[in-house]
RNA sequence: GGGUCGUUAGCUCAGCGGUAGAGCAUUCGCCUUACACGCGAAGGGCCGCAGGUUCGAAUCCUGCACGACCCACCA
């Protein structure tokens, strides 16, 4: 060792390499003491890793490291997710840019294709998770599409399918035009779009005046069946059952009374078109009208539309509409309407809603168990406040639509007989009732019902949701019964983003309870987004977004993960700044020369062990320090417990930086620079101790430096192990607690900062060692001062400290005022006397304004009365201490001016 | 239309019942023999607004304003 500054590159490839040679992260079911397990939440093979997924997996590595250090058995099971609509929208792209589309290669070479590709995503986000240093138990891979997930997710299906919890059944399902398949309801985004409100006039079938429908849709009139009016609505009395003729088709349609319809609303009148809109379908279910589909399911206009529409894209469908209807004199009105459009998830066009014949799950019967142990508390979300939403939603839970138009995924196992469901079935499958078929993976050999032999196997594939929610038990091999599933489910903590939290966490927690009985994971953390710094969503086309890959080499990943991490606060998301990295890797290059400087007084190849050390070699500094590494190590591991891993990150850095490096680290040079070999190994042991027990339970926050460093010191702290993973978390030794020395050590702080600050406001030169003379104060902090005089000309850069017991001036002084006493800095030839006054004026000022406050609090009757004894005791002391800092100003600054 | 969470220093955020904190940014002084990715110092806040509870409120309660997000089939 030791460059003087860290360069992360060498260190990690080194680290990561050895951890993957140890195979230290592998977890092997049996033994007694009880696993921690995580499965990760697998990334989509869509391309590479975001910030999102580097912020999620740190998390989860820094509980698996913690756990691990902290003794117990850890598996932590990597994977990723086929993703379904998303893989197949961007492979649809490469083949669009090879003027290829799926269909024109065919279902068959089409998934060949996708293997091929998603393969080698798989092994760029593996490797992208491993430079993150994530201790993931590498042979336990899994992917939702793989040979044991297929087994998995058909034996779920089954296990539905005979409970009657999965049914065909025809709905108004949400339609992506764009990919051409259903989507469940929360794939469904709302987005407020600027449209417009057309009022149209609908006249009566004899050719007089009728009602004037409002909508947002005017090309869906093409396939109005009727007019809808509130039966209580006084205007349109008489008018319900009488027929209207719809223009430009012609049709005549009638008009119908119907609660749904808000007289309030528009005009009170409204246009019904059955097969495109699900309130209006229900009308139509319920007054018996036809259904005319006027779109089809790739966005254009039917034959139905009529010939002058048929074709059109809906867009240009809109506009011609809209051009006619003001051309035939039927558009009365267009007001600009803001409304929420629904559109799909994964490319943003708007939802079409459709007829068709999908399966979906019954939910309510699902939902049942995962409210149940929710409001138990067998399962628990962290932070608290996802738990109101989490449980809302399971309580208005609807079916679940799981069947996708798509090719990529798990091809649904049922069959239909050719037979009995009739020739359309091949070329009109979604339109043809069909309500169960037979179950099987491969095809049956003859109908149970009519004895044919012509199967036609579904051709959709579920949800990849669907595969998702079997994860923390598919990944074991589930429905085998095999060892790990028996010793690893359930797992115990979930972490991942609240975006999923219904998409994914939810539908976890009732497969794992309808399917094992038990909930996969009794504790979820659930993290914010990664933004931009100005709380911006991270997009491409916005292009604030930031690539890991390309922080991890500027900065080194351990800087990166603790940026993340110190803002990862529960609920919260993160803006995300390069400027935090940079703080971070200033934080990593101060842990690296700390270590610098302790190894480099560190004379002997041997431990230097504080546990054999006789405890009364301990001078103050060494005991303050001890005492506030126990209290950092509490509270970190505390604050990891209550999952608030930004307040334990926080804690460490705080103790390191502040407390250890520019306190310890400075007055431990005292002693090293000095001659008293004895006092050296003393210091030297606490100086290794401490920093090496802080670098351990650093190291799940900052994988990579950590190893380094605890490498380099683990010989003079008398570790064995090469690895902090090996070596675990430091154990928790004697009580180090030493409030006697933190409060001499506190006061000794205050003395420093007021004779630093002295000099600074002052300009005496940084190099000039100061004379000091101290005055008054009580004895006990006279003893202090007379005992360790040696922390003040180290640190305050003080040649010579003296108490005076007449409490007489020197001439030509400044004057510090701390801990209830004086000090006389007497600095001729230096000091500006009006300086000093203008100086000694403003700490007045501020003196005062404290004892004014604490004044008001010791003067009322009420607080001296009603608060607890301790806390007036406080407030006396407090009271006390400013009212003697206020006096000894005063007095100073009036003798300057005499 | 419901619900959740925010509103604290120029910026990003901690604190959540006892005299307002951090990091970054700013200003000043320092290459002090671990670190200029550093050291020391300084400036900067009616803790969104209005009520209430309390001896005491940034912190608890109630309204309000603004913002973000989630949920919801009003054309």
């Amino acid at each position: 060792m030791l460059e003087d500054k860290y360069s992360p590159g060498p260190v990690e490839q080194k680290w990561s390499a050895r951890w993957r040679s140890a195979d230290l992260f592998h977890g092997e079911p049996g033994g007694a003491e009880k696993p921690f397990v995580m499965v990760i939440p697998p990334p989509n093979v869509t391309g590479a890793l975001h910030v999102g997924h580097a912020l999620d997996n740190t998390l989860q590595d820094i509980y698996a490291r913690y756990r691990r250090l902290s003794g117990r058995p850890v598996c932590w099971v990597p994977g990723t997710d086929h993703g379904g609509i998303a893989t197949q929208s961007v492979m649809e792209r490469q083949l669009k840019a090879e003027k290829l589309t799926r269909h024109a290669l065919g279902r068959e070479r089409f998934l060949a294709r996708m293997q091929a590709w998603t393969k080698q995503c798989k092994s760029t986000i593996l490797g992208q998770l491993e430079r993150l240093g994530c201790a993931l138990d590498w042979r336990r891979e899994a992917f939702t599409m793989d040979e044991d997930r297929a087994e998995a997710v058909h034996e779920a299906f089954k296990a539905l399918w005979e409970r009657d919890l999965v049914y065909r059944g025809e709905r108004m399902v949400n339609w992506c035009v764009r990919c051409g398949t259903a989507l469940s309801d929360i794939e469904v985004e709302f987005e407020e779009r600027k449209g417009h409100l057309w009022h149209i006039h609908y006249p009566a079938a004899d050719g007089g005046r009728g009602p004037v429908v409002a909508t947002t849709r005017p090309e869906t009139m093409l396939g109005d069946t009727a007019v809808a009016v509130n039966p209580k609505d006084a205007r349109y009395q008489g008018l319900v059952g009488k027929s209207l003729r719809l223009p430009l088709a012609g049709r005549e349609i009638p008009v119908v009374g119907d609660e749904y319809v808000d007289s309030d609303f528009g005009t009170g009148a409204l246009k019904v078109t059955p097969a495109h809109d699900p309130n209006d379908f229900e009308i139509g279910q319920r007054h018996k009208l036809p259904s005319v589909t006027v779109i089809s399911p790739d966005g254009h206009m039917t034959a139905a539309a009529g010939e002058a529409y048929a074709g059109l894209s809906r867009e240009a469908a809109r506009e011609k509409v809209v051009e006619d209807l003001k051309a035939g004199g039927f558009l009365e009105k267009v007001a600009d309407y803001p409304h929420s459009v629904g559109v799909c998830y994964r490319c943003g066009q708007a939802i079409e809603p459709m007829l068709s014949w999908q399966w979906f799950v019954r939910m309510e019967e699902l939902a049942k168990p995962a409210i149940i142990a929710v409001d138990s508390g067998r399962f628990r979300l962290y932070p608290d406040s996802w738990t109101k939403p989490y449980r809302d939603w399971l309580s208005k839970i609807r079916d679940w639509c799981i069947s996708r138009q798509i090719w990529w995924g798990h091809r649904i196992p049922v069959w239909y007989c050719v037979k009995c469901h009739g020739e359309r079935i091949k070329t009109d499958f979604h339109q043809v009732a069909g309500a169960r078929g037979v179950l099987s993976r491969e095809e049956p050999s003859s109908c149970p019902v009519c004895g044919g032999g012509e199967f036609m196997q579904d051709p959709d594939v579920l949800d990849t949701w669907f595969s998702s929610a079997l994860w923390p038990f598919s990944v074991f091999r589930w429905p085998g019964r095999t060892p790990e599933l028996k010793f690893f489910y359930p797992t115990s903590l979930l972490v991942t983003g609240y975006e999923i939290l219904y998409l994914w966490v939810a539908r976890m927690q009732m497969m794992g309870l309808t399917l094992m009985g038990e909930v996969p994971f009794p504790e979820c953390l659930i993290h914010g987004i990664v933004r931009d710094k100005h709380g911006k969503k991270m997009s491409k086309s916005l292009g604030n977004v930031v690539d890991p890959l390309v922080m991890m080499d500027k900065y080194g990943t351990d800087a990166f993960r603790f940026s993340l991490i110190v803002q990862a606060h529960p609920g919260k998301d993160i803006p995300f700044a390069e400027s935090s990295i940079t703080g971070s890797r200033n934080f990593a290059n101060k842990l690296w020369n700390s270590t610098r400087f302790v190894l480099m007084n560190l004379p002997q190849a041997k431990p230097y062990d504080l546990g054999a050390l006789d405890a009364k070699r301990l001078e103050l500094c060494d005991r303050w320090v001890l005492a506030e590494y126990q209290a950092t190590l509490a509270q970190v591991r505390q604050k990891l417990d209550a999952y608030e891993p930004a307040a334990a990150a926080d804690a460490l850095y705080g103790f390191l930086w502040d407390r250890f490096c520019a306190w310890y680290v400075e007055l431990a040079k005292i002693r090293l620079q000095g001659a008293d070999e004895g006092a050296k190994d003393t210091v030297r042991a606490v100086l290794v101790e401490v920093l090496s027990g802080t670098l351990r339970l650093l190291h799940p926050f900052m994988p990579f430096i950590t190893e380094e460093l605890h490498a380099a010191l683990a010989p003079f702290a008398g570790v064995k192990a090469a690895s902090v993973v090996e070596a675990g978390l430091p154990r928790p030794g004697a009580d180090r607690s030493d409030p006697a020395a933190c409060r001499e050590m506190a006061t000794l702080m205050e003395i420093v900062a007021a004779l630093r600050s002295l000099r600074s406001q002052l300009n005496v030169p940084p190099g000039l060692r100061i004379t000091v003379v101290g005055s008054g104060g009580g004895s006990e902090v006279r003893a202090l001062l007379a005992k360790r005089a040696d922390y003040l000309k180290a640190l305050a850069h003080v040649e010579s400290l003296s108490q005076s017991e007449d409490g007489v001036r020197p001439p030509h002084s400044a004057t510090a005022v701390a801990a209830g006493m004086s000090f006389f800095v007497p600095l001729e030839g230096v000091i500006d006397l009006g300086r000093e006054c203008e100086r000694l004026r403003k700490e007045i000022a501020r003196a005062e304004g404290d004892l004014g406050k604490l004044a008001a609090k010791m003067e009322n009757k009420d607080f001296l009365a009603r608060a607890p004894q301790s806390e007036v005791e406080t407030g006396r002391q407090q009271y006390d201490a400013a009212r003697s800092r206020v006096g000894l100003l005063k007095e100073t600054l009036r003798m300057l001016s005499a």
